[in-house]
RNA sequence: CGGGCUGUAGUAUAUCGGUUGUACAAGUGCUUUGGGAGCAUUUAGGCUGGGUUCGACUCCCAGCAGCCCGACCA
C-alpha cells in the first residue's frame, strides 16, 4: 500500500489522555483511534495486526479440530435465565438494550450459554461429538473500571472455542492439545518467551484453570514463575498446598507481573446441565456432555506485543503480525529515483510481498525515519539518490542500527522466503 | 462502586479575576531533502449548566468526560 493514500498520521505527541504505553504507541503510530474509555476502533495498520493474529489463531484452532462459525452479538433473556446468568445481581456487567416490542436483549459478554443453547438443537448421539465450535467476535462488558489502554476495554475482539465431549477422557485429550495449541499462539507471535502457562483457579468442576500470562509491568496479575519448568502458579492459588501439589518449590518461583492473555477451563456440566445438553450412548442411556472453553483476547494479545515489543522509537512487531512486512522509503524528489522506488514497489507487489512504500512527497528523510521507526515494520528498505549510487537498496532490520546495500533481487529473495 | 487528579485550537502545552500566548498539524508561496527542515502568510481554542463579581477560561457548586489507585473481573 502506498503510505500516500493512507489517511492515517502519525503524530509526534502522546495523547494527554493515555499513559498506558500500548495506547500511546498504537495511537501515535494510527493503528487505533479512541471512542471512549476502553473502547477503541481499529485503523488500516492495526485491522492489519488484528487479521494477522486472527489467522494466526484461526489455524491452530483448526489444526486441533476447530469448526469456525459466528455468534451473535445479540442475547436472549430466556436462553440467560436458565444459567441464572441473566440478572444484573449475578452479572453486573451486562450491557443491556430494550427492543421496541417492550421486550430486552443483551450484547454477549461470553459464549457458553448461546453455544450450549445452539448445539441442544444438533446433539442428540454419541456419534454427534466431539465438537469444537468456535468465533472470533467483538463482546463487550459494562467494566466499571476501563484501563491500560486496549488491555482491558468494554468492547473488545476475542476467540472463543468451546469443547463438547462425551466424557472426561475425550475432554482431557482436547484439553491437553488446547495447551500446545496455545503454545504455539503465543510463540507465533512473538511473545512465547515471555508467556507462561499458568495454574489458576478452576472454580466448581476442576481444580484448576490454565491462563497463559504474559510478562509484562502493565500486568494486573501476580504470578510465581519457575523459570526452569516454564510454568506459574497465579496469587489467587498460590498456598503451600497447592504448590506442593503440583511438584514445585516454593524457592524455585519469583513473583511477576503477568497480563493474562488467554485462559483455558473445564466446565464439567456446568452448562450442558442446566440446557439439558445431552446425548445417547452406544447403549442408549442418556449422558450429559462435558464442556470446556478456550478464550483468547485478540486486542489484549496485540497490546501486550507492544508494551513488551517496544523500544522508545516505536513498536518493533514481530514479522508473524507486522501491519506490513516491509517499509519501503523513498527518499527525495529526484526523478530517477522516483523511478526505482516506484518500480521496487511493483515488483514487490507482484511477488506478493506485503509493503507499505512510502512515496509521500515533501516529506523529509528524517520524518520518514522517525515514522518507520514508530509503525515498527520489521524491515525499512530504502531508495535514495546515495542507494542509488551504489546500486542497490538499503534493507535495515527494526531491531539493527545500521543497514546494508543490497540488490532489488536479493531483497525479492528474502522477503518472499 | 469508593478515593485522587484533570478538562484551553486537530494535537501537545503556557499565562492570567480585565483583548488566551506558543509549538506541531493544516492551507498558500519560495527555499530545503539521510534522523521529526527554514522564512513569510493564513486558519483554528477556554466541556456543559448554574452561582459569586462591574467583569469568570481563571473562584465556588453541580453535571458530563478522561486518566490513575483500590474493589470487581471465566
Amino acid at each position: 500500500m502506498r503510505q500516500s493514500k493512507l489517511f492515517t498520521k502519525t503524530r509526534k505527541e502522546a495523547p494527554a489522555d493515555e499513559t498506558a504505553k500500548n495506547a500511546e504507541l498504537l495511537i501515535r503510530g494510527g493503528f487505533i483511534h479512541k471512542e471512549m474509555a476502553g473502547v477503541y476502533s481499529y485503523l488500516p495498520l492495526g485491522l492489519n495486526v488484528l487479521k494477522k493474529i486472527e489467522n494466526i489463531i484461526r489455524k491452530e484452532m483448526d489444526a486441533i479440530g476447530g469448526i469456525e462459525m459466528r455468534t451473535s452479538v445479540f442475547q436472549s433473556k430466556e436462553v440467560w435465565e436458565k444459567t441464572n446468568r441473566w440478572d444484573d445481581a449475578v452479572v453486573d456487567n451486562w450491557f443491556k438494550t430494550q427492543l421496541k416490542n417492550g421486550g430486552e436483549v443483551g450484547l454477549s459478554f461470553t459464549n457458553e450459554e448461546a453455544y450450549s443453547n445452539i448445539l441442544k438443537q444438533y446433539v442428540s448421539s454419541y456419534k454427534d461429538l466431539p465438537l469444537y465450535p468456535y468465533d472470533f467476535k467483538n463482546i463487550f462488558r459494562n467494566e466499571t473500571r476501563s484501563k491500560s489502554g486496549i488491555l482491558r476495554g468494554r468492547e473488545f475482539y476475542w476467540k472463543a472455542l468451546y469443547s463438547f465431549s462425551k466424557d472426561e477422557i475425550e475432554h482431557n485429550e482436547f484439553y491437553e492439545k488446547s495447551k500446545v495449541a496455545y503454545k504455539n499462539i503465543f510463540e507465533k507471535v512473538g511473545i512465547g518467551h515471555l508467556t507462561y502457562m499458568t495454574f489458576a483457579s478452576g472454580g466448581t468442576f476442576s481444580k484448576f484453570s490454565h491462563e497463559f500470562q504474559t510478562l509484562t509491568g502493565a500486568g494486573e496479575d501476580t504470578i510465581y514463575v519457575d523459570e526452569n519448568k516454564g510454568i506459574a502458579v497465579n496469587k489467587e492459588v498460590y498456598t503451600d498446598e497447592i504448590i506442593e501439589s503440583l511438584g514445585l518449590k516454593k524457592d524455585d518461583l519469583v513473583e511477576k507481573r503477568a497480563i493474562e492473555v488467554g485462559n483455558i477451563f473445564s466446565l464439567g456440566t456446568k452448562f450442558s446441565a442446566p440446557f439439558d445438553l445431552k446425548y445417547k450412548n452406544e447403549k442408549g442411556e442418556e449422558k450429559l456432555v462435558i464442556m470446556g472453553c478456550y478464550g483468547i483476547g485478540l486486542g489484549r494479545l496485540m497490546g501486550t506485543v507492544v508494551e513488551t515489543l517496544s523500544d522508545d522509537k516505536g513498536i518493533i512487531w514481530p514479522e508473524s503480525i507486522a501491519p506490513f512486512t516491509v517499509h519501503l522509503l523513498l527518499l527525495g524528489d529526484d526523478a530517477k529515483v522516483q523511478e526505482e522506488a516506484n518500480k521496487v514497489y511493483e515488483n514487490l507487489v507482484n511477488a506478493g510481498v506485503d509493503v507499505l512504500f512510502d512515496d509521500r512527497a515533501d516529506v523529509s528523510a528524517g520524518e520518514k525515519f522517525s515514522d518507520a521507526d514508530l509503525i515498527g515494520i520489521p524491515y525499512r528498505a530504502v531508495v535514495s539518490a546515495r542507494s542509488l549510487k551504489e546500486n542497490g537498496i538499503e534493507l535495515k532490520k527494526r531491531t539493527e542500527e545500521k543497514g546494508q546495500i543490497i540488490t532489488e533481487n536479493e531483497l525479492l529473495k528474502l522477503l518472499t522466503k
